[in-house]
This record gives C-alpha cells, sequence and structure tokens, in this order.
DNA sequence: ATGGTAGACGATCTA
C-alpha cells in the first residue's frame, strides 16, 4: 500500500493540483496538512469523486489536518491525547487498511527565542508522550507529516545558511531524534542514506529554482511498519507546476 | 540587516 504525506498549504487553493496528483498516483493514504479550512468547507466531493473516505481534523485559516483513504476510516482521533488544551488542529489519528496512521503538523516555530519556538518543543514532548504510547499495541503505525525539522545537515541544501537556525536547531533535532529513539525510523533515510532530496523550498528569494529545499517532511514508521517498508521517495514535479504548495509530497510503499 | 512570496481574509498574521 502506497502512503503519501503532503503538506498542501490550503486544500482550496491546491484542489486541481492535488485531486491530479491522486488520479495520478492513485496512493491508497493520503496524509495532509495546512488545510487551511474548517470541515464544513472542505472540498469533499471532488475528492470522494476520486473513491476516497476523508477524516478531517479543521480549523479556520491556518492549520487543520486531513486523512484521505480508499479503505474505510476507523477510530478517527483529533488532537493529541497528552495535548487536549492545544486548540490548533494539528493532529489527527485514525486506523484504515489494518495500519495505524496519523497526520501531523508541527508547528514551525517562528524564530529561536520566540513564544511560537517554546511552544513547538512543548508539542514535539506531547507528540513523543503519544507516539510512545502507540508503541506499545506492536502495531504497524505510519506518522506522517510536516514535522518542520531537517534532522541533519544532509537534509538541508545550504547549511552554513542555516545554522542554528529554526527548522535546524540543535533542541528541534534533539527532539527528533527522541522520536527516532523510541523506535520509530525516518522513512525515507532507510533507502536513500545519502541523497539531497528536500521537500519544501521557500516562496522567497529564488529557493526552488535554485534547489535550496529543506526535507522537513517525514514518515515515521513503527518496527512492525519498517519490516514491511518496499520503498520510498519524494515527487518534486508537484512543486514546479504553476500555484504550487511549497511542499512536495513525500510517499512510502508497504507490504500489507 | 531583514528582504523575498503565498494564502486566508479583509488589517495583518502565519509560514
Amino acid at each position: 500500500m502506497k502512503i503519501v504525506t503532503w503538506n498542501v498549504n490550503s486544500v482550496r487553493a491546491r484542489l486541481d493540483i492535488l485531486t491530479e496528483w491522486l488520479r495520478d498516483h492513485q496512493p491508497d493514504l493520503m496524509l495532509l496538512q495546512e488545510i487551511k479550512c474548517e470541515a464544513h468547507s472542505f472540498p469533499l466531493e471532488a475528492i470522494e469523486d476520486l473513491g476516497y473516505n476523508i477524516a478531517i481534523h479543521g480549523q479556520k485559516t491556518f492549520n487543520g489536518v486531513a486523512i484521505l483513504s480508499k479503505s474505510p476510516i476507523e477510530d478517527v482521533q483529533r488532537g493529541l491525547t497528552f495535548f487536549e488544551e492545544d486548540i490548533q488542529a494539528r493532529y489527527i489519528e485514525a486506523v484504515t487498511n489494518g495500519v495505524r496512521v496519523a497526520s501531523v503538523y508541527v508547528p514551525n516555530g517562528q524564530a529561536v527565542g520566540t513564544d511560537k519556538y517554546a511552544y513547538k518543543l512543548v508539542f514535539l514532548e506531547r507528540l513523543h508522550q503519544h507516539m510512545k504510547s502507540l508503541l506499545q499495541y506492536e502495531e504497524a503505525v505510519v506518522i506522517g507529516g510536516d514535522y518542520n525539522i531537517a534532522p541533519t545537515d544532509l537534509d538541508v541544501a545550504d547549511p552554513k545558511a542555516w545554522t542554528g537556525d529554526v527548522l535546524c536547531s540543535i533542541p528541534e533535532r534533539k527532539a527528533f531524534y527522541a522520536l527516532l529513539n523510541l523506535g520509530y525510523r525516518d522513512g525515507f533515510r532507510i533507502d536513500h542514506p545519502h541523497e539531497k532530496l528536500y521537500s519544501w523550498w521557500d516562496y522567497r528569494s529564488q529557493a526552488w529554482p535554485n534547489d535550496a529545499g529543506l526535507r522537513i517532511d517525514h514518515l515515521l514508521l513503527s518496527p512492525q511498519a519498517t519490516d514491511r517498508l518496499e520503498s520510498t521517495g519524494i515527487d518534486k514535479a508537484p512543486r514546479g507546476k504553476e500555484k504550487a504548495s511549497d511542499h512536495a509530497p513525500v510517499w512510502c510503499s508497504i507490504d500489507v
């Protein structure tokens, strides 16, 4: 089964690009971030017509996550269990096609030292607690999303320009490694150990034409999911289109 | 030193 994570930066603004990609690639599962709308304004019909069931955790204007699946979606949970006071829509989890999956939109963090950066680190702690609790079931679990962290300098086109900055700072990287230390794997790096391939290019400063990107979107796999991993990749093509999201879809294939 | 662009929304905020 093919599982994809994609920060679409507004599902309504990106509907044509999204539906075209779904039609061309036929993923079993699509994990969306930054849908930037509430459930009642989500373009359900255009996506249901392609054969998808949809679960949404929406929010007006900002954030918002969703799960699209060709199989029925069960046991939907919105928000992190250990972060019930969080009013931002950044996490949705469900079981579908025999796999527990989640779509997560980790806070951007704005800049090191700001309130938003502190909130990002708190969110990552609560995510860690929750991801730890999921491992007790010894299931195949895939947590896909925009983690807003480039794990190492290999994941940054120009590491010197980004040293210590938000998305690359040591505390953020430590928080990411702590998720891996629970037993999850960064799917992409398993079969692309040395590749400089990115998932996000800033709209500004000619980042896309210069390939000045960062790899900040990830699929984290539980041991049971890792054991079934067949292949992974990042499809840069949609980033080059007119009216593109600033993120590219990141995918993996799992033998179920 | 703090621009550059995009989306939602209707002045800025977030990224």
